[in-house]
DNA sequence: AGGCGATTTCTACAGTCCGTAGAACTATTT
DNA sequence: AAATAGTTCTACGGACTGTAGAAATCGCCT
């Protein structure tokens, strides 16, 4: 769904019609109005925003993709009780490679 | 749902329909068919196990909350092309203290 | 061994969310 | 003002969840 969407970094409305019905998606043709549905859904959870002057709306994401796993993640690790013991499972989790890239992170930039 | 799963550690099987119907929870007695149904739901999904020997079967959850929640923040991370990029984003939303945290425990233990 | 209560599985239904889109309404263009 | 482009409303099937009754089973007791 909004896979497509951190796709194309830019904002469209009607583009995205075009752009998903390249054979490299779906290959089909979707109706305009379904676009617009999911628009409007994806707006109310703002993980898209709406410009309503031009008239064409024009869409963007809210964030981008990464940013947008990264919120859900927090949302996941906002549930927890202890935070701690979820990270320490989650880091506990992650390979070698992946924990230095975490170390870098943390203290690099 | 299986928020009061994590609670009680331990495994049980009827046990959770009174569990569930202590005033603290939701106060009111639901039906045992609807724990069992549930819980095979659950099972399917491999969030819980069971032990079908012991006649009034017991269940156990499969891995804690803390373990559980991990897990998820796993799954969404899994989702993304670019792995590094997703962390990054995480760990930049985090605040000071958890920062100092997750140096914790990527170094210590 | 047959029956009976305890337990589990099957089936079901309402509610929500997603993908899809037609109908109806609104704003633009000519 | 009529035609046209664009947007919102309404709807429907499918999946998943919370809830539970009906039906099938299991295990024990006499």
């Amino acid at each position: 769904m909004d896979l497509l969407w951190a796709k194309g970094e830019t904002l469209s409305a009607y583009d995205l019609q075009a752009r998903l019905a390249e054979p490299a998606t779906t290959g089909r043709e979707l109706a305009a109005t379904t676009i617009l549905t999911v628009l409007s859904r994806l707006e109310k959870k703002n993980f898209v925003v709406r410009e309503r002057d031009s008239r064409p709306h024009r869409y963007r994401a809210a964030a981008g993709r990464e940013a947008h796993m990264a919120d859900l993640m927090h949302e996941v690790l906002g549930g927890a009780s202890n935070r701690t013991a979820v990270l320490e499972r989650f880091v506990g989790q992650v390979s070698a490679e992946e924990a230095e890239t975490l170390r870098r992170i943390l203290n690099g930039r």
